[in-house]
DNA sequence: CTTTGGAATCTAACAGTGTTAGATTGAGAG
DNA sequence: CTCTCAATCTAACACTGTTAGATTCCAAAG
């Protein structure tokens, strides 16, 4: 049976939400296909730059359309909330794209436009440079954190010494309940927030 | 011969440095401890939970010491500063922590201190939470980026179409070649003082 | 129509991985 | 000396990514 390259990337997106990123391996990508494994490696020369491409096609539907005299700031977080969204649709999504992190075709796009944004307001290569990567490792870390407690089994890893933990730290035991219990949109509002005002300052005072 | 949980993880931590984190291999550790494999699964129930005890090794030299007085702008740019370099000192260090990042002994400590700090200053649950752990994803990615750089073998791992993404992206990729060519320090203190000079703002206008 | 070439797939196997069941050691306690 | 149990061992299982080399299939060339 004959496959292409957008076959096997889409395979292995729904053979990762259904058995998540440990789960997606050759063999099981191949049977999913129809077809044996070496195969794939007439397509892909490894699983890594396989896994590269299904990484940046997570971001396909990001930043796809630029949106005329639109202040930086609303598109800084217009943008990172797309990617956290596009991260959160499939799962393991976050930490699948920080594994290889690519300079790919997608990130190129992304990062441009929030590059370009900043340069029109006068900032220098550095500040635009920084400012925008600087951003999106945020971003990034946000949501594979949140994507890690969402999917985490509720039996599992749970440290023995949990309590005595809580415990001995009580102003990380609060902050921990308190991130439990607090709406997700709200905890990544707050940081986003907090890079653009910060870079706004950067831009402000150079130095 | 026998061995103690202290041994089998200082034995990871060398042969990461050595290996790497894909040869960090339970066999390859019984070898250089002078032990078979089933051993190390006497000291730890699985390779996930003896991952996640050496990457929190990684952190136990950060915020060790608390300093009277200490203004939270200064503390969050030392104690980041501390677990980048500590995440530096080990090969894939950054990557290591970012694959578990438990709530374990020594992140409890350290989110204690930023989060405490915080509150010192009459920061509600949700700031100094979100606040101290946005700066940490930022402290994280940023690290773990400029480690997978600086590691990353020059041969492998190039798209071929790399040239026609820099010319359709010109943006990006001058940005790429600031990065490449400039201090690692400035981009790290670029975002840090972007992370802390946003929750400073926070901080005086809630909401 | 046959021939040919190469794109795409196959079979078979290798070396390595985490993990477990169950037998075996060894030292200190009674 | 015996007993106990912590700590290690042997042996194996079911996987993993990857490769060499043979085979199929189909379209273009003659």
């Amino acid at each position: 049976m004959k496959i292409v390259r957008a076959e096997i990337i889409n395979s292995a997106l729904e053979l990762l939400d259904r058995l998540g990123m440990e789960g997606l391996t050759m063999r099981k990508l191949a049977d999913a296909l129809g077809v044996q494994v070496p195969s794939l490696y007439w397509h892909f020369a490894n699983k890594d730059t396989l896994f590269e491409a299904v990484a940046d096609t997570l971001l396909e539907q990001v930043a796809v359309t630029a949106i005329p005299a639109e202040k930086w700031q609303t598109m800084f977080f217009r943008i990172s909330c797309e990617v956290r969204q596009a991260l959160l649709a499939h799962r393991d999504g976050a930490r699948f794209l920080a594994r290889t992190y690519p300079l790919s075709e997608n990130v190129a796009r992304i990062t441009s436009q929030m590059i370009a944004a900043l340069k029109d307001t006068g900032a220098d290569d550095g500040t635009a440079a920084w400012g925008t990567f600087s951003t999106l490792y945020y971003v990034i870390g946000f949501t594979g954190e949140e994507q890690a407690f969402s999917e985490k089994r509720p039996d599992h890893n749970q440290p023995p010494d949990l309590q005595s933990l809580l415990e001995r730290y009580p102003a990380a035991a609060s902050a921990w309940r308190y991130m439990l219990n607090s709406d997700p949109d709200e905890g990544f509002h707050f940081g986003l927030n907090m890079a653009i005002r910060g870079l706004e300052q950067k831009l402000s005072s150079p130095g």
